[in-house]
RNA sequence: GGCGGCAUAGCCAAGCGGUAAGGCACGGGACUGCAAAUCCCUGAUCCCCCGGUUCAAAUCCGGGUGCCGCCUCCA
């Protein structure tokens, strides 16, 4: 079965078809540096690398590139605000950015081109576009002609007569048409600038996105992604621009996810109702978050909240109870062997055949993860308390979790060792935690209570422990513990 | 006002014409000194409502109702 994209150019699933096979460019709408990343920008990259990393696995090779938004007036005000230059703050935000995002274990994309670093690149697009009557100078700003481009609209669905009725145009005097949009702006005193043929002045928004495209991934590219918030005006006029100056399709597969809602209401800076990602990670383990994003398909909504998120961390802790014990056998000595013939372990033979089919069905974690989960519960049938004496099941259940594993790795998740996700991650989960050498005092305490029947004791020990943030699990092989969190 | 999306068990969530995946929570059983983990069993006679098409609809069409998003910077 072959990959299905829906695509927001014409609202429908369509077989997916990069221009060249087994090549697929992808570009992805980066954000703008002035403040730290929400989980709305969490959710959207999470996707885009669930998206990049299955591409991958499937066999082809992308070109990834996400741009950062590094000039704008956002970025001026909040530099003035804070005392301090456009550089610096959007230097201080990039910095952040990949703290945050390398410990959600977001793939670093291939090219990460800055719109500063693009300004040769982007007058060269204004000025082709000028000539080919496309846009227009005026008093040291660059206007594009939106009735120019018979096409403007196809992506958004709207009509240029709607757009011009809405009261939501602003009024600029200096434009030809209401509808049309600044390439280029002139800057204001003390405004950062930079030369060009109309003057002092800086790129507009969606001018810098078709440049650095073009630049970086050619004048038609595979897959252009971004939030559902993008589709209009930011890529409507990416279209516009990139397709008046090159006559050729800008993108084939528009890409969009969904939002994060909290309380069921859009998440955004400008409702003031956002989650950074800092904040959440201190409490909430990275990759808990990646479940809780993949349980559900990229372009569904998603409610951000404390059950939702418990929810996933148990789905998760079961998971990595799988690699635990995986991880046991394999110190034990065990080594994979055949899974057992019969229906009870379909679906761990057929795991990756129906995960592939799911996810080639535009990319739907959900069922995948469905799948996965099918897959955990039969090789959890050959779960042994002691490998030694039952080494065919822990041979069994070994190869099994090595053939899932590289399924986990396409949804970025399993990354780590048990040991290493029970026991540490959030920041906050580590404050004021009972030391390992004390745990293991009071286990090996309670191990002689226990040998000596004195249950009671055995009991409180455990007790204690568990209201320190200690679970306990007795098996065969000894007691295991791991921290609550 | 214009455009678009969604409504499935207590909660989250797949399903895209052939008779309701999966997760979490709950209950019963096995295992355990007791727990935990793990395994087994159990849960929607039905998919917001009303019509229609079809041999067959949660899935298609029409009409309601209720949420949500975009049209302004926004992942």
């Amino acid at each position: 079965m072959a990959l299905t994209i829906f695509n927001s150019l014409g609202n429908r699933k369509e077989p997916f078809v990069p221009l060249e096979p087994g090549k697929v460019k992808l570009y992805l709408c980066g954000v703008t540096v002035y403040d730290f990343c929400h989980i709305g920008h969490a959710r959207a990259n999470v996707a885009f690398d669930i998206i990049v990393r299955y591409l991958r696995f499937s066999g082809n090779q992308v070109t990834f590139v996400r741009n950062f938004t590094d000039i704008d007036d956002k970025i001026i005000n909040r530099a003035n605000e804070q005392g301090t230059d456009y550089l610096s703050l959007s230097t201080r935000y990039i910095e952040a950015f990949y703290e945050d995002f390398d410990r959600m274990g977001l793939l670093r994309p291939d090219v990460e081109p800055k719109a500063t670093e693009h300004i040769p690149e982007i007058i060269t697009l204004c000025e082709r576009l000028i000539a080919g009557g496309k846009a227009y100078p005026v008093a040291g700003d660059v206007y594009y002609s939106v009735k120019g481009f018979k096409e403007y609209g196809k992506l958004s669905g709207k009509n240029i007569d709607d757009l011009l009725s809405g009261a939501r145009v602003d009024v600029d005097e200096r434009k030809k048409d209401p509808l049309d949009f600044a390439l280029w702006k002139s800057s204001k005193p003390g405004e950062p600038f930079w030369e060009s043929p109309w003057g002092p002045g800086r790129p507009g928004w969606h001018i810098e996105c078709s440049a650095m495209v073009m630049k970086h991934l050619g004048e038609t590219i595979d897959i252009h992604g971004g939030g559902k918030d993008l589709v209009f005006p930011h890529h409507e006029n990416e279209i516009a621009q990139s397709e008046a100056a090159t006559g050729k399709p800008f993108a084939r597969y528009w890409v969009h996810n969904g939002f994060v809602n909290v309380d069921d209401e859009k998440m955004s800076k400008s409702l003031g109702n956002f989650f950074t990602l800092r904040e959440v990670l201190k409490v909430v383990k990275p990759e808990v978050l990646r479940f809780f994003f993949a349980s559900s398909h990229y372009r569904s909504p998603i409610d951000y909240c404390d059950t939702n998120l418990s929810e996933a961390k148990a789905g998760l802790d079961r998971l990595y109870r799988v690699k635990e014990k995986a991880e046991g056998y394999l110190a034990s000595g065990a080594f994979p062997c055949a899974i057992p013939p019969g229906d009870d372990f379909a679906p761990v033979r057929d795991a990756q055949t129906r995960f592939r089919e799911a996810m080639d069905d535009d990319f739907n974690t959900a069922a995948a993860m469905g799948h996965l989960f099918d897959a955990v519960r039969a090789i959890n049938k050959l779960a042994t308390d002691d490998p030694k004496a039952e080494p065919w099941k822990a041979g069994a259940f070994l190869s099994g979790f090595m053939q899932l594993n590289p399924l986990f790795d396409v949804l970025g998740l399993l990354r780590l060792p048990s040991a290493d996700y029970f026991r540490n991650e959030t920041s906050e989960g580590a404050e004021g935690r009972m030391p390992e050498s004390e745990i293991l005092g009071a286990i090996e305490a309670r191990r002689e209570a226990r040998g000596r029947k004195d249950y009671p004791e055995g009991d409180r020990i455990r007790k204690e422990l568990e209201d320190s943030g200690v679970l306990l699990e007795d098996g065969k092989a000894g007691t295991t513990w791991k921290y609550k969190d």
